[in-house]
DNA sequence: GCTTTACCTCAAGTGAAGTTGAGGTTTTAT
DNA sequence: ATAAAACCTCAACTTCACTTGAGGTAAAGC
């Protein structure tokens, strides 16, 4: 059952995603595979941990290209050990505490502001822009690029 | 300071947003605005509300058609009360209920799986695809399509 | 009054994350 | 031995959520 050598369609049923999908995910950088006399892909068990943790990380709204480099600070071209999943494991647990205590503010929010129905726009959260409901806690590795832009170009000082 | 008619400008810098955005959200049916003399947009104050909203649920992961969906749950051509949106909050809560239990769940699992390196593929759960890590519990108004579409054509009695 | 700033429309472009299809090869099953 | 299923590449297409640009009009500031 728990074979040591994968081929495309089966690391695909057994992931619940397409082949093209492993294709894309390789020609990413994300996965890797070697090719058989045939040409055809060959993976290893491995693999398919690289995809539980992509999916993971795209369910919390991570991009491929976060999630690539994540994968690269894990020792290059080897498997990674225990040690590296655990290293990779905090990183993304931060990042998860960070978005629970953002989606608990967010949820708050929602219960005391549009919830009342308030049009108070000075002391209501939810209209001021700048007021981040910051994902503050967070792990550095994780964050996405378009939230450190979007800081980054932003007056700290802004206000109607 | 409150105004009672904005232009789109005004309500751009206001949100953090672009006047183009506006625009397209406008053409998306997601915020109204009438048009002055010179044809220029003007919008009444609720659709800094309205912006709000798009931009907290966006955050989380809904989709604009979702979002339309919600808005349009609500009477027609009116503006939003007190009891309107109280009742698009409840909705919203339970969503975000929702999805902060995935990821707590999740980072469980990435805690006692990932973390321990295990490779045992029967049972770590991470592993499993049909393993939805359930978002259940959460409201129908705002799951999105995806993942409907995914559990309906999903054998509810998969396991590995 | 004039010029700068803000606004208008419409079409096309962008980037992320894949998907689809054509045309051909390899593996597996009978 | 042969047919069906699985695989290959490469290019083009799709959806979402916007953004950019061209070419022109309206409003505001001095």
């Amino acid at each position: 059952m728990a074979e040591a050598i994968w081929s495309v369609g089966k690391v695909a049923k057994r992931c619940g995603i397409n082949v093209s999908t492993l294709h894309f995910y390789e020609q990413q950088g994300l996965i890797h595979s070697w090719r058989n006399a045939g040409n055809q892909r060959r993976y290893k068990p491995e693999v398919l941990r690289r995809i539980s943790v992509i999916k993971a990380a795209q369910k919390v709204g991570v991009s491929l290209e976060e999630i690539k480099r994540a994968f690269e600070s894990l020792p290059n071209n080897r498997t990674p050990t225990v040690e590296d999943w655990q290293q990779l494991s905090k990183n993304w647990q931060q990042m998860l505490d960070g978005r629970i205590a953002y989606l608990q503010k967010l949820r708050n929010n929602l219960a005391g502001c549009i919830g009342c129905g308030c049009l108070s726009m000075t002391s209501c959260p939810l209209y001021n822009p700048d007021d981040k409901l910051a994902e503050s806690g967070s792990g550095p590795v994780l964050l996405d690029q378009a939230e450190q832009k979007a800081r980054a170009q932003q007056d700290p000082s802004a206000s109607s």
